[in-house]
DNA sequence: TACTAATATTCAGTATACTAAAATAACATC
DNA sequence: GATGTTATTTTAGTATACTGAATATTAGTA
């Protein structure tokens, strides 16, 4: 009903809708969601719940993202973390110094990280969540990077990217403290 | 309530609004949606409206589209680029190193630089597609960083990301070479 | 343990999203 | 323009999302 700051969703579906050349009722059909409810939404008449959008977009065989790609709202940034202000997670003990980049507001999709590791030192993670990918560009010291059934040995300026949904560890069998900056990306859904 | 086929959304707000080092009350103050509500959504007891997915997403100052992640399976994934094998656009006339690590099947969603300045040099960048992403980590030197209006120096261990669909430039303003790591992120758009 | 202060959850009432069914509108064909 | 057929909107009732207030939980302190 309100609706009053953001752009409205229902046009978006009603221009999907149309292009897929359903009806309120076949698409209501496809969804589960009454004509009703969908003649609501698309005037802009009601207040969608996710439940219900989800049910939309599955009907409409699209990705829920899209529908909402309308309502973004994109601002300009420019975020700095100085060293001194940085959520340090320090595991010291074992000789491994983790520097978290960016907590902030995207966690859930990527992670910039500086590892320092002490000689012998090593990290061992779980599975992180499916599609989840690291990438490792080594600038000081030889490490060797192990991930499920995989291993390889890596010096400075050697990259790689692996899939960190199985056990993995890092590891620092060089004489040198090893410095390495770190990309962990968590995939959205579906391609 | 019920939310049984999509994945819940809940945790994901709790996990961001933790990030934030948000309570409940200073996220409702920020959002607009009481605490009664935003704790009901992070237990998935309700089926939240996007109208107030949209002021949560506002609160946290994120895009709405991070909220909505889902989850998938994959094969396995290990690839190496060693230290020579990587290409090298090499613009050593102007001082400025770059080298590209992850060319090759991501290009169009994610890559890994290396970029290395002499003193006094600079890179300047035309803007990007919109949504594009930059994200330095400063391994060595002290640098400034101009993306349109904004400007910032940064020196050893800091950290920036910012929006780079707009003009934007780096520059090495020390007296000793710099090495930044540089992570370059194209958003999909929508549909 | 008792006492605060801060944070989180539950409760009861209200607002509203959702639905089925009825009403209206659009569109043919006679 | 009457009649049937299909598509959309409105209506009335029910389910539930949202809210402020009360309660419960947690964390810290003496």
């Amino acid at each position: 009903m309100q609706n009053n700051s953001h752009p409205s969703i229902g046009s978006s579906i009603q221009k999907m809708r149309k292009a897929h050349k359903l009806t309120l009722s076949s698409l209501s059909q496809k969804s589960g969601v009454s004509a009703a409810t969908l003649s609501q939404i698309e005037a802009d008449k009601v207040n969608p719940t996710i439940a219900t959008l989800w049910k939309i977009a599955e009907g409409l065989e699209i990705d829920i993202q899209s529908l909402l790609s309308g309502l973004e709202k994109q601002r300009p940034m420019f975020d700095i973390s100085r060293k001194d202000e940085i959520t340090r997670f320090d595991t010291e003990e074992e000789g491994v110094h983790i520097r978290v980049f960016s907590p902030l507001s995207m966690a859930e999709d990527l992670e910039v990280y500086t590892l320092t590791f002490k000689p012998g030192q090593k990290l061992l993670s779980q599975a992180h969540p499916a599609k989840t990918e690291e990438f490792l560009t080594v600038v000081r010291g030889n490490i060797r990077v192990k991930a499920g059934e995989n291993e390889a040995q890596l010096g400075p300026g050697d990259f790689i990217r692996y899939h960190a949904d199985v056990e993995h560890h890092i590891e620092n069998f060089g004489a040198e403290t090893a410095l390495i900056n770190m990309v962990v990306r968590f995939k959205k859904g579906g391609e």
